[in-house]
DNA sequence: TTTT
DNA sequence: TTTT
């Protein structure tokens, strides 16, 4: 009914890009989001959190993120069961992303003028202009 | 970049519908979201925020929707400056809702066991199955 | 560094509560969020999702939420790693609820005067008046 | 009953701290949250969001934000209804922030290294080590 | 393993 | 101006 993820985090390696046998591109991140630290003696912890993209998203992603990019994304969780190579059964928690938004520079472009953001104009959203509203 | 926002709460007014001039539906409406309360003397306290829906979602909610039904709400929170009739710059906020929930029955339809909601099918999202990802 | 999730859904089954042993309760439910559909003939899909509450609020919930119960879920998405009894390396995912909201009500109470919403006041939140911002 | 707003954008301004009388510290802020962009000829478009933050955290974006700066936002929308110094009946829109998290590093900071983040340990929530969950 |  |  209403399933709605919001995360930021870092990649832990590099999008990895398929493609399914119809021709869809799929690109699996992993994100290190970094929990809420309360006693900081503890080491730091986070949770370390699968996703997935579609389409153009997908090799958007690939050609323009790596290993260790700060991201926001948006979506919803999905829990699939399935088994594996050894027949056991396993379920897989994921989170199937609608936006990704990048938060700052590629390392090698790192000294352009401040942090920044990248991705934009994902997706196929229509939207309209609020500004005549007939109210 | 990131401007998402999630609501439930319920109608204070039935859904107001008009059309642009190019024919295209839009609908008004605002939701009573009850703040959170702290100490149960004071009078119970409410914001009041003012809905926008477009399009086909426009007319379901106009069709489906009346005064007191409760709803989940999510958009982005959009604000517009605007002259008033009396010449006064104003600054309006409102949600620019995606898509929208109900989350019980209409009065008249009270009886039929158990609350339940309604809305669904909304917006014209892609989807893929997550059956086959070839991971 | 932000995680947050959002999830209406039905329980599958009524809430487990246990005590920690320090003496601390903490609930797991099953939250079944059904998926967006868009062709019709599919059978209805859902993912279930496993729900934590701690505290307070995982008594309130075990006292008052059963199996079929329409609740909202805000909390964080957590990837926890753990053998299980056979030695089996697993990931379980579940969401740790920073707040449950009530949507509908049991159904032995069904005939009250329409729909409502119960759960209020969770949580240890600190709130300020914004009528008195000194700006 | 709930109403959360999560934004990326960056301040248009420095943060304003004031003290109410009580001694309790409130920031305000603007936020600048580029709208997703369509056709690419239209100049870009942004909404600017008034942020409020209390007490500790208050202060901490004082210190250590300033115009220009990225940060996501956390909070609730917040309508209130005043009359300005004319006496012309207003309403103001503002999100009270819970958490704020700082998404770069001031600019004089700047080649230190990669974009990174700030901002943790705000707030006073309380956390569980989901390792000892008794199920 | 699953809710309406 | 306001919902339960």
């Amino acid at each position: 009914m209403l399933n709605k993820v919001i995360l930021i985090g870092r990649l832990t390696r590099d999008p990895e890009l398929r493609y399914t046998t119809n021709g869809i591109a799929v690109a699996k991140m992993t994100l290190a989001v970094d929990r809420p630290q309360f006693n900081k003696e503890k080491e730091k912890e986070a949770d370390f959190i699968d996703i997935v993209v579609w389409q153009k998203q997908a090799e958007t992603c690939a050609n323009n993120l790596g290993k260790g990019r700060l991201i926001a994304v948006e979506g919803r969780l999905q829990i699939r069961s399935y088994d594996d190579s050894q027949g056991i059964r396993r379920k897989a928690a994921e989170v199937v992303a609608d936006n990704i938004r990048f938060l700052d520079w590629p390392k090698d472009r790192e000294n352009q003028g401040g942090s920044s953001f990248g991705g934009s104009g994902f997706g196929s959203e229509i939207s309209f202009s609020g500004d005549d509203i007939p109210f």
